[in-house]
DNA sequence: TAGTGGTCTAGACCACTTA
DNA sequence: AAGTGGTCTAGACCACTAG
């Protein structure tokens, strides 16, 4: 006869199942990251040596770096060399807020549509001119969008575009009435890098129109500049929000059934 | 006498160089970020498999996934086991704002200072109440707080707490008198998680008065929840943040010379 | 000097995709 | 079946910190 299992294990360390699908080093990520979380590991404490937790785990140096790797860019812990691993306290500077957020709200499910209100040639007045790098008063693309959620007007988009025939940016930018293609994939393979900034503005008097809010109203104001393979600017503007619907979320700290 | 060098090799790759005390990894994510900036790879374009990686560099196969990790996670390049590696096209979704912006702007340097406008024992109300899980009319700690750079109001902070004498998180929040001590840390090592969200707010008149801009001026609330190792509420509150003075920016897509 | 984290190797095995 | 990414091992050497 085997010996009778014990149903409640006095303080016995999880460690990792290896019949598991979940690999080695996210069990340990997991394990850890729950004894931060209950308190067992403190703010400040010092972590397990590496040769500790490999002894506990029973798995290779590799695997083990690779946890607290993890967790070190999660911001759960920080490592000193020659020092050790330690537990950090909760820090907001951690916090960060992700545009995916916004793409995985509003696409999945929810009825969302781009209306396209204006695509004109104009002349670039001195900001916008600026912001492109091109001469004041020369021809830039001029376009204005609507993305409705639910027939609610929740983003105004306008921007201007250098104007240049050879690309192929701009017939690819009139071409997108989605809002996955709005905000990915701009101009398909043509640009590089973008540089991003998020303010709160109050609505003037065609925004507040556009979105069918009071004027006033505030708002998020998501500015973006793009950038081709030579380093220059070829797109330029903002998107509007609607305070009232776009709403970004972030969470710190340890958490327990991620 | 040595064979000349050529001072321009013709479409020579580069490779790592094991005397620099740059990582070989990060050397690699380097130069592949590189060649994704400057359009050697274009967006779409498979990468070379890693077995010719690991042969163009000179590095071992847990070399190269490690920075092919590093560069997933950027969200640069997307891997799919069995098919290949691929370099991604730009995404807005991928922006991320991080809130230690602004510690890093405010901290360094700048005169910035915490003004401790109230504390007090409250009743509280019904929203307070539900957001700390407490019951309606129980006992808080309420708070407000100025935060002042340069002698001009920037952040106008509101706080409930629960009110546990047995706890000494009220004792370390009132010592608090830097933004350093506001931002990280709140209530020393007593904390386990936290929810924040972000949104675009009108100021109502109060909040106006103490932040010396109109009334109706737009701004940001970062609303923020913090919870004790028993997964309870205990700090409830929100940053009021003048629009002009807090801006967020994100970049995405390849950087060089980062 | 002993202990810590940080990097790297040269293989191995597996899962998945495509042909 | 061949090629791809994904995980893991059992060592090694180094840089840093502390007593």
């Amino acid at each position: 006869m085997r010996a009778p299992v014990l149903k409640t294990p006095r303080r016995e360390s999880k460690t990792v199942d290896r019949t598991s699908y979940e690999p080695a080093y996210a069990q340990i990520v997991r394990i850890l990251s729950e004894e931060i979380a209950t308190g067992i590991l403190h703010p400040g404490d010092q972590l397990p040596s590496e040769a500790q937790l490999r002894a506990r785990f029973f798995v290779s140096p590799m695997t083990i770096r690779r946890a607290i790797n993890i967790l070190v860019e999660r911001g759960l812990v920080s490592a000193a060399q020659g020092k050790g691993t330690f537990v950090r306290s909760l820090d907001i500077g951690e916090a960060v807020f992700r545009l995916q957020e916004l793409k995985e709200h509003w696409i999945n499910g929810d009825e969302t549509a781009v209306r396209l209100l204006e695509a004109s040639i104009v002349s670039l007045d001195e900001r916008a001119a600026d912001r492109l790098a091109a001469p004041a008063g020369s021809r830039g693309i001029y376009i204005r969008r609507l993305v409705l959620r639910e027939s609610t007007p929740a983003m105004y988009h306008r921007e201007y575009l250098i104007y240049d025939p050879s690309r192929p940016l701009v017939e690819a930018q009139l071409q997108i009435t989605s809002l996955t293609g709005l905000l990915q994939g701009q101009g398909g393979e043509g640009l590089r890098r973008g540089n991003l900034t998020m303010e709160a503005v109050n609505l003037d008097e065609e925004e507040a129109l556009v979105l069918q809010v009071p004027v006033n109203s505030s708002a998020f104001s998501l500015e973006h500049t793009f950038y081709d393979f030579d380093d220059r600017p070829v797109s330029w503007g903002k998107f509007i929000c609607r305070a009232d619907i776009f709403v970004m979320t972030a969470r710190i700290g340890a958490e327990v059934n991620l």
